[in-house]
RNA sequence: GCCCACAUAGCUCAGAGGUAGAGCACCCCCUUGGUAAGGGGGAGGUCGAAGGUUCGAUUCCUUCUGUGGGCACCA
């Protein structure tokens, strides 16, 4: 006897084994219909599964939110299928299921192009209209060895040969296709449905090594049904109308060109957005008692070589030879920093010290990686350097902390991914240090009430750090923020203050960023309000829009008036309609437009039409710009 | 840096081995219109760069540069 509890807490008794397809059978015909997986005490296994023993058993079907990941793996083998029916010089190699899909990494020498993936799709279909079974097997280690070198799989056979002693080996078959897998699989190719799409092709390391040989990555997507595939087709398309380089030229912040690779003109829509953000953050640390430096961008070779940069960092430094001396373009602020810390002596009354710099650096980033401001080889760090005693870490990194959430919170992201990167194994300083110094960071994380996930051995090689991780529009993490605790450079670059019983001692130091770079935060705050910058960082907070040209020099007056409130008007007097003036302001995402007529200029009114509204209000002038004034205070002058 | 794709007017894009076309934007004229495109006209391109094939290349080939998507990298 076999007793199964059912998630409703129900009990079904079998004479003897049943599988989970018997058991979808035995409880309804609708539910045989819909079953895709079985759960066995937890864990999802497939449905061919043979329950031998009691257990607490679920049939899982698409209303599982667990199986989009699973029907994605699927896919992948679908896909591998497909592949290896269109091609005989292709090895398979792995294929996980990833966020919304899924990809596959094929060996092959001639890589794949657009036509291959029309081609591949179509058998694709093909393939799950045939609803050929999927079944699974448990091979003998050496068997499977030997059955994928005979068929050629030479990646495959390297993975069995390294899947530790003593674990199954779980082969799949379906048509004539046969894989490695650990499963689970869904019990035939009819099961999972047409809704899916190759999206891009890719190429990709073999293990991820770049020393490695480069496969032919296939990306796709997979979902429940067609709706939900449109549904994400859709939010695709949209993510990519908010994309920031786009948005950079439709309203003219910025531009970059073929001869200034990674680097970035910006144009005065674009710098104002800069400025505003760069007047506030002055503010937020001119209160948090940072005081402000600024160190210079070319600097002697000796000078980085003291640093360690010359010998870690050689290779991203751009450098200049002159007057048979070579000079680097900075690119880190730190050194520089340590320089203005050490002139004079310091004392322990003078800790901690809060040096901040809005510092320009260049770094030589590989051209594949350059990515609009996201990436890029010149850009400004919100850099500051907080000198301190070793017993005010955690004072100051919970400081930080709150500093930047409050900041964060103003910029309107409160869904930030916080990483805690713990020490790598090559790294500098004794154990006990490290481990004073990650306590000190998960304290101060702790105590500002940030979760932080962890990140395993990605700290920089001289201390840990917390990465404040942003999103953009189309779902690529960006690291901004970061907060590191530093036991190596202040002894590097010599650097001291006298300590209260007369002795000399190190100064630790945290480096720490808020924004990240202005470049890469600008990025991602165009792309998260896709243009429509809150009032007190709009480039052009207001248009006053003439109806009829008699209107003009009232609607002039109307721009005077507002700029004495220090709110930035453009004044719209073309010979145009009021139709076509809304249009354009409104595609501009310009946040307020004061249309202005005969009516408006005789009884000293404005119609103000707010971005995103359909509708106007008619409102006395004063009372109008005193309002918008109001509004276009950046949020901590109106706290 | 590596793989694939792409590069035509300011923007979005069409085009073909015989030296280029649309819409919008721009300039001029008419229009003074009350909340998402009023009408007419004009100007605008070394078809990313350099080689090659060809009687002839923007189109085909090669290389380079840049961009896009990934991979690797990201102190």
């Amino acid at each position: 006897m076999v007793a199964l509890t059912l998630p409703d807490g129900s009990v079904r008794s079998f004479p003897g084994a049943v599988t989970g397809t018997e058991l979808a059978a035995a409880i309804g015909p609708g539910l045989a219909k819909a079953a895709l997986f079985l759960k066995l005490d937890g864990q999802v296994v497939d449905l061919a599964t043979r329950i031998e023993r009691d257990a607490k058993v679920a049939i899982v079907t698409a209303r599982d939110d667990a199986v989009l990941e699973l029907l994605r793996h699927d896919c992948a083998h679908v896909l591998a299928e497909a592949v290896k029916e269109l091609y005989n010089d292709v090895q398979v190699t792995i294929g996980p299921s990833i966020e919304d899909g899924f990809y596959y990494d094929f060996a092959r020498r001639t890589p794949f192009t657009p036509e291959d993936l029309v081609r591949i799709e179509i058998r694709m279909h093909e393939i799950v209209d045939r609803n050929e079974p999927i079944r699974r097997e448990e091979w003998e280690r050496g068997r499977a060895i030997e059955f994928f070198k005979a068929q050629g799989e030479h990646y495959k056979a390297e993975i069995v040969a390294a899947i530790p002693e003593g674990e199954p080996i779980g082969v799949y078959s379906q048509g004539r296709f046969t894989d490695l897998c650990r499963g689970p699989h869904l019990a035939s190719t009819g099961r999972l449905g047409h809704a899916f799409k190759l999206t891009k092709l890719a190429g990709a390391y073999w293990r991820g090594d770049s020393r490695n040989e480069m496969l032919q990555r296939v990306y796709g997507t997979c979902w429940r049904d067609d709706k939900e595939l449109q549904a994400y087709l859709t939010r695709i398309e949209e993510a990519e109308k908010r994309d920031h380089r786009r948005l950079g030229r439709e309203l003219e912040l910025f531009h970059q060109q073929e001869e200034a690779p990674g680097m970035v003109f910006w144009h005065p829509r674009g710098w104002t957005l800069w400025r505003m953000v760069e007047a506030y953050m002055r503010r937020r640390l001119e209160t948090d008692g940072y005081v402000e430096v600024k160190t210079p961008q070319l600097v002697d070779r000796a000078f980085w070589q003291q640093s360690g940069h010359w010998e870690h960092f050689r290779d991203k430094m751009f450098v200049s030879e002159i007057e048979e001396r070579t000079f680097a373009l900075k690119p880190m602020n730190c050194p520089g920093a340590v320089q203005i810390f050490k002139r004079g002596v310091k004392s322990y009354r003078d800790l901690p010290l809060r040096l901040a710099e809005f510092g320009a650096c260049h770094r030589y980033e590989p051209s594949g990686a350059l990515h609009g401001l996201m990436r890029v080889r010149g850009f400004v760090q919100d850099d500051a350097h907080l000198f301190c005693a070793e017993d005010q870490i955690t004072a100051e990194s919970i400081r930080f902390c709150d500093l930047l959430t409050s900041i964060y919170g103003d910029f309107g992201f409160a869904d930030v991914t916080i990483k805690f990167a713990d020490r790598p194994a090559v790294r500098a300083g004794s154990d006990a240090i490290w481990d004073k110094a990650e306590q000190a960071l998960k304290d101060a994380a702790k105590a500002a009430g940030l979760n932080t996930i962890l990140n395993p051995g990605e700290g920089a090689f001289y201390g840990p750090k917390l990465e404040f991780v942003l999103r953009d529009a189309i779902g690529r993490d960006w690291q901004c923020g970061t907060l590191q605790v530093d036991f190596v450079l202040p002894e590097r670059l010599d650097a001291e203050y006298t300590a209260e019983d007369g002795s000399r001692r190190r100064p630790v130091m945290l480096h720490r960023v808020i924004l990240g770079s202005f470049e890469r935060f600008l990025a991602i705050l165009i792309e998260d309000c896709a243009g429509k910058f809150p009032l007190w960082l709009a480039p052009t907070q207001l248009v006053a829009a003439s109806i009829v040209s008699d209107a003009n020099d009232y609607a002039a007056k109307v721009v005077a008036e507002a700029a004495k409130l220090g709110l930035r008007a453009e004044l719209d007097a073309r010979n145009d309609k009021i139709n076509f003036k809304v249009r354009e302001h409104s595609l501009r995402k310009i946040p307020a437009i004061l249309a202005i007529g005969k009516r408006e200029a005789e009884q000293g009114t404005v119609s103000v039409r707010r971005l995103g509204s359909e509708t106007s209000q008619v409102k006395p002038l004063a009372a109008a710009l005193a309002e918008l004034a109001a509004e276009a205070l950046p949020p901590d002058q109106r706290r």
